[in-house]
DNA sequence: AGGATATAGTTGATCCATCAACCAAAGGTC
DNA sequence: GACCTTTGGTTGATGGATCAACTATATCCT
């Protein structure tokens, strides 16, 4: 019953007749990889859930707070957001709709750029990052900063530092 | 201006009257956290964009059809598969209901429980992921193992494992 | 000035994830 | 054997993410 038992790595050639066996990871390789994986699934998963359980805030709704009381006048330009969040301006077009609709934040037209749109925290969005960064930064302390060295910390900021490099490099 | 222009730390404190200040982050830990979170981000959306441009497969089309091949008979129950991925058990009924219908998987009615079904993937799965596993492979290697030492890859998995754990331990 | 192109942003469709509520069969327990 | 709890799974509503298509303003070129 070998057959229907292998796993992807001896499936694979039998099906598709090629002869070059494509590089496959080693089986230290897999297990960091599936290691990390894991880790980070259910690493995100959990703090999004305190978050939103704490605080009534997205992982998301938290990032555009954050990244608004930093600028100046507790305002941004669209674009300019999306581009610190990494995010498609799309993205941020609909998350704003919505944030605005929970009146954390508002939009204001802008005046030396007719296409343009602010996007300004209003009081209720300063109270709700207020109330939530303890409790998150608390969360994140346990669960990630806690259980690692400092060397390991710094290594781990090395280790995304250098793969976020070959993001860029290597663009899409 | 000061006032309006205070990052989150310098703000809740003023907001909320608190007298004991919560331990914010570090700089370094600060530094680390958001590297790790960017690349974290940046790394699983490319990943899964190019396997679904390369594959027409999402992540999560494949870590179902990876669970599947590498069970005996190409089957498995719901819920197992749903632990085997820590995915909730409603998002595994959705996801499977929408790859039945792309036919890259079936359900099943299980004889020794009345309850409960199988999923077995078909065929169209099997070539599905035979055809996409060399591409993905392919990515992790250029985008995580090859920028990495193999000290740094093993510092990654030991670094993730002991995240895992804590948050094993510091259960829900 | 007039037209091409680039920039800033919105919209709608579609798919995915999460939550709460639900249903039905299994396994105790008295 | 009737009751209760646990287990295995589905469903529907809702909010979030992505893609392609679109609008409107600004900028560049000649």
């Amino acid at each position: 019953m070998t057959g229907e038992n292998g796993d992807v790595s001896t499936t694979f050639s039998i099906l598709t007749g090629m002869t070059e066996t494509p590089h496959w990871l080693t089986p230290a390789e897999q297990q960091a990889w599936r290691s990390f994986i894991r880790m980070q699934e259910r690493l995100t998963g959990r703090l999004s859930r305190e978050l939103l359980a704490d605080s009534g805030l997205s992982a998301a709704d938290y990032a555009v707070l954050v990244s608004l009381t930093d600028a100046p006048g507790g305002r941004r330009r669209m674009l300019d957001l999306a581009r610190s969040l990494e995010w498609e301006k799309s993205r941020m077009s609909h998350h704003i709709a919505r944030m605005a609709r929970r009146d954390l934040v508002r939009r204001e037209e802008c005046a030396e750029d007719g296409r343009g749109a602010w996007v300004v925290v209003t009081p209720g969005g300063r109270e709700a990052i207020a109330a939530a960064a303890p409790l998150h930064v608390e969360a994140v302390r346990r669960l990630v900063i806690d259980p690692l060295t400092p060397a390991e910390l710094a290594m781990l900021a090395q280790i995304s530092d250098r793969i976020t490099e070959r993001l860029d490099e290597d663009a899409p």
